[in-house]
RNA sequence: GGGCAGAUGGCGGAAUUGGCAGACGCGCUAGGCUUAGGACCUAGUUCCUGAUGAAGGAGUGCGGGUUCGAGUCCCGCUCUGCCUACCA
């Protein structure tokens, strides 16, 4: 553990001479409490971090993922909120007019399961950890706009979803349908299919079961497609973010086929992505779930092939999406025809055909697709082969393969189609099938519609009133909001509380005046997530969700950072919203967030700190020993913020020693601020070799914030110039161009340092002598001049190998590079006198010499 | 099964465009200061050979390749992490 000071003093007559250490005796005691809680109220005095439009600044809207209102901060929020305050200060300092917002994500079931577990009311419980978070981000110095703080949980937040909620269902976004919905019989609720993982509940890992309900959904299927091309705009998110959501939406190209059901005036279509390979289906199989199955079952066998679809059923609606089950399947007897051939194929039921992706039903076609061969093997079923690879087209295939050939090629036993290749077959056979109406070419997505109701308290009531005369009626927009009820019971029973509420349900039609009932459910938390960032441009807005002039102007989020477990849920959501909200006509942007920045998970002894693991450590503790400013640094040192972040105090420890070290070190020259202009007079060797680590430094923190993100490497180039000055601070002092020289480089540490610890430099800053609060001073700019290294050193290799090495002068030709490699007596004895095979010269760089 | 990311000293990591591998920090070692110190200061710290030094050799998960030159590009593996998973 550290402590607070630099030494325990004693001999403070020792002041003979100018050492650091004697000087280091004299310094104040780095007192990180006060001087935290000085610049905080400074800043709230001067309403430092308010967001204000201004036309003459370029703006820049920095956006951290809001917070749960879980109880307390932990560190992933401490990592999340220092990157995103780190850009948002440099920002501001390079002449942006900055948005930093933050509010609160106040909806949701903790807070319910809370008020199950002690009796709060989840209204008290959220609010009164609200209060507590907000305290613990104060003191963390993150310079939010708190006037502009959303809370999702109020009145004046909720009506605005349910005010978009109306106008989606004015349009048909929003919809009811019944449908089998994903079931947690612990949370007592639906689950959207995002919210399933693994099988089971995302919250409580709860298996999953399904149950049919009477459901609202939003229709983000109606922009699948452009949420797919919606991705060319976001060239700075992560790759695998993008990759996550593609194949969430998993869109397949290929056609839909019917066969007739013999017997029967029936159809059975399957969808296809390989509708080349139509000649070798040798069997259909539909799910177990398939309207056609009754079809199917008629019949001598109906006892026996009913029970075993029951069963199934039964199998597959429990097991829904549990990895990989034992493919298993029964012989309806019935047989269809395959359209193209005319043929007669068998119709089986089988386990492994899901009802909600394509039609539930496939064509079998065991040469070319794994699974159909697996299964045709199992069964007996006939293997035919219909593509050959492209080198053997000529070839005859008629013996059953031995194993599955699963790429394109050349079709082969295909009737007419023989000889084509499959890219060409796949259209050319789609487009036969709609001459002959039995089919059509056609794309499908895996992405289902977004179910958002909940049978739950603590979220936004659907404002929908059920009139038996009028039927489903919107609550008009002079009625809203939909306030929640305060006076519930919290049972945790089934159903929503607010069904049981008679006060609540019972309500007047507000188109015939009739008795009506309200709809109890409420949204999924996800809906509030989705459009926030909006809110925040006009926070107060009372006539639309937000003004359209304060979105054009800040927005698209010029910088979001969160962490990466929301890639699919929270992103795709927003994206939707906002391309429903463009339709609306109150923005014209199409994507809310091109730059993305997904943060790493913060892990401790190699796993991610969670309560079940033990390993939590509370930024509170650490707060109190070393102070917001050494957390913060250390945090955004260890690692670059889109890698993991392995949590070790040791770490931390050097970090504020690097901060005492500045402390010392500025207030022990603090006479360097106060002399005079430097004399004229040629700078010394430490002056000019400082002056240009300190151009270098500021060159290398601006990029690596502003361009690369690398907070990690900038902070290592501030400990570097601050470790050459620490080195030269006695040559230096000796001169006044090198008391000039010191003076800038103290200078440029505190003012680089400002983002990363803001407490400290603005203390230090007011003590150097300025006026005015130095997170509104400029960022410091650089001379690329004095930036530049005067000599280069040149590398000298013999076969890849560094033999030797020069300095010379910048830019230098590559030809004096060469001669002056060739000289070097290390060189000539290495090439022992015969002249070098070949020579490759790089200016600044390097000789490599061929011998 | 599929996708993505990664693998560099004792540890976290750096190397931005194919050009000095190991910046910066931790830890460790030695010395100084000190009643003492887990504080602070100075020096050292990839590995191997070399008593030390000078010097040499090896070296970025493994195997190949391209190149004057590869941590970086290409091909093939291994392992780790994350995501996804009967997607027709």
């Amino acid at each position: 553990m550290p402590r607070a000071f630099l030494t325990s003093g004693g001999n403070e007559s020792k002041m003979k001479s100018h050492s650091l250490e004697d000087f280091r005796t004299m310094t104040e005691i780095y007192d990180f409490a006060a001087i935290e809680a000085k610049w905080q109220k400074a800043w709230e005095d001067e309403r430092a971090f308010e967001a204000r439009e201004d036309p003459s600044r370029p703006k820049y809207y920095c956006l951290e993922m809001y917070p749960y209102p879980s109880g307390r901060i932990h560190m992933g929020h401490v990592r999340n909120y220092s990157i995103g305050d780190v850009i948002a200060r440099q920002k501001r300092m390079a002449g942006a007019s900055v948005l930093h917002p933050i509010g609160w994500d106040a909806l949701g079931m903790p807070a319910e399961n809370a008020a199950i577990k002690h009796g709060t009311h989840p209204q008290t419980w959220t609010l009164d950890n609200v209060a507590h978070m907000r305290t613990q981000l104060k003191r963390m110095g993150i310079s939010y706009d708190w006037s502009r703080e959303v809370n999702t949980c109020l009145p004046d937040y909720y009506r605005w979803n349910q005010w978009i909620f109306l106008r989606m269902l004015e349009r048909g976004l929003a919809f009811r349908k019944e449908s089998w919905v994903n079931w947690c019989s612990q949370c007592q609720t639906v689950l959207a299919n995002e919210q399933v993982v693994g099988g089971g509940c995302w919250r409580c890992d709860t298996p999953v079961t399904q149950k049919k309900m009477e459901q609202w959904f939003l229709k983000i299927t109606a922009y699948a497609d452009e949420l797919l091309s919606g991705h060319a705009a976001l060239g700075k998110w992560p790759e695998h973010v993008l990759q996550m959501q593609k194949n969430w939406i998993g869109r397949s190209t290929g056609a839909h086929v019917r066969f007739g059901l013999d017997g029967t005036s029936k159809d059975i279509e399957v969808f296809t992505t390989r509708i080349d390979t139509i000649y070798g289906a040798t069997f259909l199989v539909v799910s177990a779930e398939h309207p056609v199955v009754p079809d199917l079952v008629a019949g001598p066998k109906e006892k026996e092939l009913g029970a075993w679809v029951a069963r199934t059923v039964a199998e597959m609606r429990k097991r829904r999406d549990i990895g990989e089950t034992e493919k298993d399947g029964v012989d309806t007897g019935k047989t269809a025809v395959n359209p193209f051939t005319g043929e007669r194929v068998p119709v089986w039921i089988a386990n492994y055909v899901l009802m909600d992706f394509g039609t539930g039903a496939i064509m079998g076609v065991p040469a070319h697709d794994g699974r159909d061969f697996e299964f045709a093997r199992t069964y007996r079923i006939p293997i035919r082969t219909v593509i050959a690879p492209a080198d053997r087209a000529g070839e005859r295939f008629d013996a059953e393969p031995a194993e599955v050939f699963e790429q394109a090629g050349v079709l082969v036993n295909s009737g007419p189609f023989d000889g084509l290749a499959s890219d060409k077959a796949m259209d050319e056979m789609g487009k036969f099938a709609e001459e002959k109406g039995f089919g059509r070419r056609s794309t499908i997505f895996r992405l289902r519609d977004w179910g958002i109701s909940r049978q739950r308290y603590w979220g936004t009531p659907i404002p929908v009133i059920y009139c038996d005369g009028c039927g489903i009626v919107g609550v008009p927009d002079a009625d809203l909001p939909v306030e929640l009820p305060f006076d519930v019971k919290l049972t945790g029973e089934e159903g929503s509380p607010l069904e049981r509420l008679e006060s609540f349900v019972h309500t007047t039609c507000p188109k015939c005046h009739g008795p009506a009932r309200r709809e109890t459910d409420t949204m999924d938390t996800f809906v509030d997530s989705s459009w926030y960032f909006f809110r925040y441009c006009s926070p107060r807005e009372t006539a639309l969700p937000f003004r359209p002039e304060a979105a054009k102007h800040w927005l698209p989020v010029d910088l979001y950072i969160g962490g990466v477990e929301h890639a699919i849920l929270h992103l795709i959501y927003s994206r939707f919203f906002t391309k429903v909200l463009r339709d609306f006509g109150l923005t014209d942007i199409s994507e809310p967030f091109p730059h993305y920045l997904a943060q790493g998970m913060v892990t401790k002894d190699g796993s991610a700190m969670s309560k079940s693991k033990g390993n939590i450590v509370d930024p509170d503790e650490i707060l109190a020993r070393y102070g917001v400013d050494a957390l913060r640094l250390f945090i955004l040192f260890a690692s670059p913020p889109d890698k993991e972040f392995a949590w070790a105090e040791e770490g931390l420890e050097g970090c504020y020693r690097f901060l005492v070290r500045v402390w010392a070190l500025v207030l022990e020259d603090l006479d360097v601020f106060s002399a005079p202009a430097a004399a004229p007079g040629g700078p010394g060797d430490a002056a000019a070799q400082v002056i240009k680590k300190t151009h270098q430094t500021i060159r290398k923190v601006t990029e690596d914030i502003g361009i690369r993100f690398h907070l990690n490497t900038a902070i290592s180039s501030i400990m570097e110039l601050c470790n050459l000055t620490r080195k030269e601070r006695d040559a230096l002092r000796a001169t006044d161009s090198g008391r000039q020289a010191l003076r800038q480089a103290l200078e440029s540490i505190i003012r680089l340092l400002s983002p990363f610890a803001p407490h400290l430099a603005e203390e230090l800053w007011e003590r150097t002598g300025h006026q005015g609060l130095l997170m509104l001073s400029a960022w410091p700019a650089y001379d690329p001049a004095l930036a530049r290294d005067e000599m280069a050193t040149v590398v000298v290799q013999i076969n890849g190998k560094v033999r030797d090495r020069f300095e010379a002068l910048p830019d230098l030709p590559e030809a004096e590079l060469e001669a002056a490699a060739l000289a070097l007596p290390k060189i000539q004895a290495a090439l022992g006198g015969k002249p070098p095979r070949k020579v490759i010269s790089v200016r600044n760089k390097l000789v490599s010499i061929v011998s």
